[in-house]
DNA sequence: GTCTAAATTCCATGTTTGGT
DNA sequence: ACCAAACATGGAATTTAGAC
């Protein structure tokens, strides 16, 4: 029902009226005209009238309100106040004058329609430009596989660790993304992907992410941790990049709340000097860990924002050491 | 047809996150 | 601090298409 509201209203109000008829035959007031722009809609079948606030300056609500009950009387119907952004004080003024008002994308107010949810409508996540934790994962195995290039969902599966239904979603996204392509014999499915690893590793790059999810400081080793360096650690092993005191493993979210839960682990603070630095990653870096390390592309991804020029040396020549 | 393996859809669940 | 949306993934049921 919300669902449908909010779509409702994105449609209704992502149309461009190029001419404003309703207006231009009432002869309304200039300062409504020059104020607003009118859309004429209909909301549940009761016809409604937006009233499209232009102006960067936000209203008073007495004000909207005044001008929202002079259009009603020239308008059979609901009058809607639309602004982009409503500041929260004003949100409460208006509804205590119990105007009607819609922000696009947030808030709904409509009390004449029964409707009185104040429900803030989160902005819609722009379109997903990273891939699940899933795909991803399904990236790095490619590219360290020197002997493959396509797969069926169930290898993958197993290898990774993953569902098939997971599988069936990362082969919809990779190929959706225009990294790999898809195809069938009978009933199986195969995903495909470029020959030349650096190539997927090229246009693979701007969909991958950082593979840790959140970094905690715990007082001591346990048997538990996986022994997989990472970060800074890791990187000084692959490179010239002298090793920093502390040092950091990488665990899967799904083993540290386990060992979290088992292993009483104390959680300190980063500025502690003899705290282990353990990085939980979105996928399980053990399957990919190369001599005790994590694999070197997830490791390049997880360091590649940071602005520390020396580490950048470091990480490229890390990657002009790969083998492809 | 019926059986079967693989994939997919629908729904459930635990977790994270952004906005008051 | 809280709440609901969004995210990530799995379980069960269902569909698909090859094999007999």
């Amino acid at each position: 029902m919300i669902h449908k509201t909010k779509r409702y209203l994105v449609d209704v109000l992502g149309l461009n009226i190029d001419v404003d008829l309703w207006s231009e035959n009432r002869r309304l007031p200039v300062y409504l005209q020059d104020s607003y722009k009118f859309q004429q809609t209909t909301l549940h079948n009761l016809p409604c009238l937006l009233m499209i606030a232009l102006g960067e300056q936000e209203q008073t609500p007495a004000v909207i309100r005044k001008h929202a009950e002079n259009i009603r009387d020239r308008w059979e119907g609901e009058v809607i106040y639309v602004r982009r952004n409503i500041t929260a004080y004003n949100r409460h003024r208006l509804i205590q004058h119990k105007v009607s008002f819609i922000v696009p994308e947030k808030q709904l107010y409509l009390p004449l329609l029964g409707i009185d949810l104040r429900e803030h409508f989160r902005r819609i996540r722009s379109e997903r430009e990273q891939l699940s934790p899933s795909s991803q994962a399904v990236v790095i195995n490619v590219l360290l596989d020197h002997n493959n290039h396509k797969y069926a969902p169930r290898e993958l599966a197993d290898k990774l660790g993953y569902s098939t239904m997971a599988l069936t979603r990362v082969f919809d996204e990779l190929e959706f993304a225009g990294i790999a392509t898809t195809s069938r014999q009978g009933r199986k499915r195969f995903i495909e992907f470029p020959v030349d690893k650096r190539h997927l590793w090229e246009t693979a790059g701007k969909f991958l992410r950082d593979p840790v999810k959140k970094r905690v400081y715990v007082n001591r080793m346990s048997s538990q941790i996986p022994n997989v360096v990472a970060g800074l650690t890791a990187l000084s092993r692959m490179s010239m990049l002298s090793a920093p005191d502390r040092m950091t493993y990488a665990i899967s979210g799904k083993a540290w709340k386990t060992i979290k839960e088992e292993d009483g682990l104390k959680q300190l603070p980063p500025i502690e000097s003899d705290a282990i630095e353990l990085e939980i990653w979105h996928y399980n870096p053990v399957t990919f860990a190369i001599n005790g390390g994590v694999d070197p592309f997830s490791l390049y991804l997880s360091l590649r924002d940071s602005n520390d020029e020396r580490i950048q040396i470091a990480l490229e020549e890390m990657m002009e050491k790969i083998k492809w």
